[in-house]
RNA sequence: GUCCCCAUCGUCUAGCGGCCUAGGACACCGCCCUUUCAAGGCGGCAGCACGGGUUCGAAUCCCGUUGGGGAUACCA
């Protein structure tokens, strides 16, 4: 922890923090913890959170990617309070309808000297960098900077392409980062960088300087790989500074841990589990993910790592991120998820569940109302088994099968031994009265281990494998009792007929 | 190559100069409980990268080394 002064100034509710992806089609784990991260913050001091869309990689911007962005921040309940779809003082909020701003500010810039022309061409370019001594920094070498005039008209006359640079100046840039303390570039290692492109349109290192002055951003909280752009982007908020445009103040930044995946390698689209789109749908809970994803750079304190948004509201404090980088380890979200699922009521878990037994094909749409009913009394029975909702499916799919498409794992062998056990089981069961899992229990320990003299072991795996085709189910007399007397005579009786008894 | 960032159990972390013979969680291994599987309880394994300083005292501060990551695009 350091101890920057994180506002800077203002007052708590002047804070505003943007996020903002690109229509990729599928949020990145990374970008949802960046997201998390921004909102949180924005919560905290009750402050405003944008969101941006970055789409000025224009051609391969998908209408649907654009859909994906919206269901996966309302799906993680992290509501934006400025943005698409809400609107906001500082609109529009897609950078592809920002495009007659950008380019009212380039000429501004080149205007004055802030930004130039370069003719250069790439092979040019990387010539002159392979003249250069060994150790020297790498990067453009300003050739374009200051030409002569007759140059410059020349290119005019041929109408060469060209693409807009800033003119980055000699100072070193610092800046204050809230996570990792005084950073400093000299700015020979900051090189004058491309703005617009040779076919006119703006690059990424305009556009986001550019709209974060223009909505007033305060805080820039992002990604560590994107501390060396830093400066550059410093940069073009002293040119917008110089000229006018923007309020005239540099956001505060503060740059996350990366996401590291398998091996050492930043959790990159390759990797699996790095596309939010898989959490929803193996079933986990926006609080899990978003719990566990909160603990990759960030604790609440001592001896404890389950907590709500709410209480991480509470309690964020942007200098306590840790700066090293994190390892996403799918086992501990996974686990992190399970206490999630723990937390809930029965009530909350059914309705979490309903969707998934649906695509399963298992309930109608909606559920008929016995449907609900058994899903409702079979809920409290997986709670505590499962880590994702879809697993649910598997334990409880028994209870919604037909008995005369149940059929029994092929690994679990009835032996001629089961007999006995099948049959004792369905005198008993014949007139248990109640039918209920207390007297269920009782009759069956009577019946087996007494009479028959069995080890429990060995008295209720083959019932449960006639009753839920399963090695492992939920508890076999719960499970008995919900499935109902004859579907439970049934099947036992298919199962010894099975073994030929 | 150059620049920047980082460095506590296998992993995520607590630790902010004495509360540390370093705490928790996940994973793993035992045991208990037990109708399967879980959950739960108890216990175990396991870490301050290395070398110099500073200090009465360093996991904590400074320097270096080593190691890892990122950036060096007309991607974002």
């Amino acid at each position: 922890m350091n101890d920057l002064d994180v506002l800077g100034g203002i007052a708590p509710e002047q804070v505003r923090v943007r996020f903002p992806p690109s229509p990729t089609g599928n949020l990145h784990v990374g970008n949802v913890r960046s997201a998390l991260f921004n909102w949180v913050f924005a919560r905290h001091y009750g402050g405003t959170f944008v969101l941006r869309i970055e789409d000025t990689d224009a051609a391969r911007n998908l209408e649907a990617a654009y859909e994906v962005v919206y269901d996966s921040l309302k799906w993680l309940g992290l509501a934006w309070d400025e943005g698409p779809g809400v609107g906001g003082p500082y609109g529009p909020y897609l950078q592809t309808e920002r495009l007659d701003t950008y380019a009212e500010i380039v000429p501004k810039l080149l205007g004055a000297g802030h930004a130039y022309r370069c003719f250069c061409r790439r092979e040019e370019i990387e010539a002159r960098e392979a003249q250069r001594p060994k150790g020297a920094p790498s990067g453009y070498d300003g050739f374009c900077r200051d030409p002569p005039a007759e140059t410059v008209a020349g290119h005019e006359s041929a109408g060469s392409p060209f693409v807009v640079r800033m003119r980055v100046g000699q100072e070193p840039i610092t800046f204050n980062d809230l996570v990792r303390g005084e950073v400093t570039f000299e700015s020979i290692h900051v090189p004058d960088f491309v703005i617009v492109r040779s076919n006119g349109e703006p690059l990424y290192t305009l556009v986001n300087p550019v709209d974060d002055s223009l909505m007033k951003i305060t805080h820039v909280l992002r990604g560590e790989d994107l501390l060396p752009s830093t400066p550059r982007q410093i940069a073009v908020y002293q040119a917008l500074n110089a000229i006018g445009v923007g309020d005239g103040t540099i956001p505060i930044f503060g740059h996350l841990p990366t996401v590291l995946g398998e091996g050492n390698r930043r959790l990159s689209k390759r990797d699996k589990g790095s596309g939010l789109a898989e959490y929803m749908e193996r079933g986990y809970l926006p609080q899990g993910l978003l719990n566990y994803l909160a603990l990759l750079g960030w604790a609440i304190g001592d001896d404890r790592d389950i907590f709500t948004v709410q209480e991480m509201v509470d309690a964020f404090d942007i200098r306590r991120v840790n700066a090293n980088p994190a390892r996403f380890d799918p086992k501990k979200c996974e686990a992190i998820n399970a206490s999630h699922i723990r937390l809930l009521t029965p009530d909350e878990l059914t309705e979490r569940l309903v969707p998934f037994f649906v695509s399963a094909g298992l309930v109608e749409d909606p559920p008929l109302s016995g449907q609900r009913a058994t899903l409702s009394a079979a809920s409290p029975l997986v709670q505590e088994r499962i880590q994702t909702l879809s697993e649910a499916v598997d334990l409880l799919a028994f209870l919604f099968t037909a008995d005369d498409h149940l059929t029994i794992d092929p690994a679990l062998t009835l032996g001629a031994d089961a007999a006995p056990v099948l049959a004792a089981t369905t005198a008993v069961l014949d007139d248990v009265e109640p039918f209920g899992h207390a007297e269920i229990e009782a009759a069956l320990r009577k019946a087996l281990i007494e009479d028959l003299g069995l080890k429990p072991k060995l008295a209720f795996g083959p019932v449960r494998a006639a009753v839920t085709g399963k090695r492992i189910s939920p508890p076999l007399f719960e499970s008995i009792e919900l499935l109902g007397r004859s579907s439970v005579l049934a099947r036992l009786a298919a199962a010894a007929a099975t073994i030929g008894a």
